[in-house]
DNA sequence: TTTTTAATTGCAAGTTGTTTGCATTTATAA
DNA sequence: TTATAAATGCAAACAACTTGCAATTAAAAA
């Protein structure tokens, strides 16, 4: 519901600006992880024009992520991207053509536990990162062809991005 | 064993420089991940002066990666991190004063299974990157005087930092 | 409703982490 | 020992992100 979310920026003193609302409604719980330009080409694709400047983006996530609207996901891309705070899930990140699919299963419940019983810098987690990395199945078809090594940051045309 | 690592150099085809060698002797499988200027700064120091330029570490981080001797690591700051491939380890991070601490334990391998399982565009894993956040003893402590809310990028002098 | 006030925005400019181009140096194969 | 391709240092470029400041706007106060 996008209305408890409303109420979080509400709860943390924050106006309800039409640029709030909009970068909002760029996240749903069914899309892939974003970041600031992700959401700015949307934004201008969708309301037809530049409504909003990039920099806006950048202050709404960084308020959007205190407010605990969103939260941070790991990629290992060179920019950082955002999903929902309330979608607990994790992904795998194709390390040829960045091309990410999500899953569910996180299972590491007993593993924070155990972690927190060994720890000696803290007695409490607030949250977790689990990503996995790999080949996807088209990459691996065309590696033969491909001498590319491992690197994040290369963008194989053969598979759709991201 | 270091020698170990200079046959991965060998065997990718890469030449036995002293930048390399250097930058090799700055990871040890006891310290903490370090960025390019960590380690930049820590050859300066042993040399006694620029014997290595910062680009130079760039390069030969990349080229470290890719032939596997080191791994990135996701801590959420604002720049790459990295540590000895073979070191199979994870992190707690303070959101607060950044500082971190490693655990062994990970368990996630049956995860890694039930997610290949399921997955459709995967069918091998390379790696993956489990990482904790939270606040650290030290600055839980701090926190009723400090306003300060979640920002990874925040630095908090009463806690050494990394 | 109108006024007031402080938060939010856009723009331009700055900063930081990282990469690239190119001439020079250097490890290794011949 | 020489030849050669890889590696380096320097300067400059680049991309992601942040900051300062004047103008705008949501929401509290009147």
């Amino acid at each position: 519901m996008k209305s408890e979310q409303i109420k979080k920026l509400k709860n943390a003193g924050l106006k309800l600006t039409s640029s709030r609302l909009l970068t909002l409604g760029a996240f749903s719980s069914l899309c892939k992880p974003q970041n600031a330009d992700d959401i700015y080409k949307k934004l201008k694709k969708l309301t037809g024009k530049d409504k909003i400047d990039l920099v806006t983006i950048y202050r709404t996530l960084t308020s959007f992520e205190q407010t605990g609207i969103v939260k941070k996901v790991n990629l290992q891309k060179d920019s950082v991207y955002y999903e929902l705070a309330n979608s607990h899930h994790h992904h795998i990140v194709c390390t040829v053509c960045e091309s990410v699919e999500e899953f569910n299963l996180c299972g590491i419940e007993k593993t924070t536990k155990d972690v927190l019983k060994k720890s000696i810098k803290f007695n409490s987690i607030a949250q977790h990162s689990l990503e996995f990395f790999g080949v996807c199945k088209k990459c691996t078809k065309n590696e033969k062809r491909s001498v590319k090594k491992f690197s994040p940051s290369s963008l194989n045309p053969q598979c759709q991005r991201n």
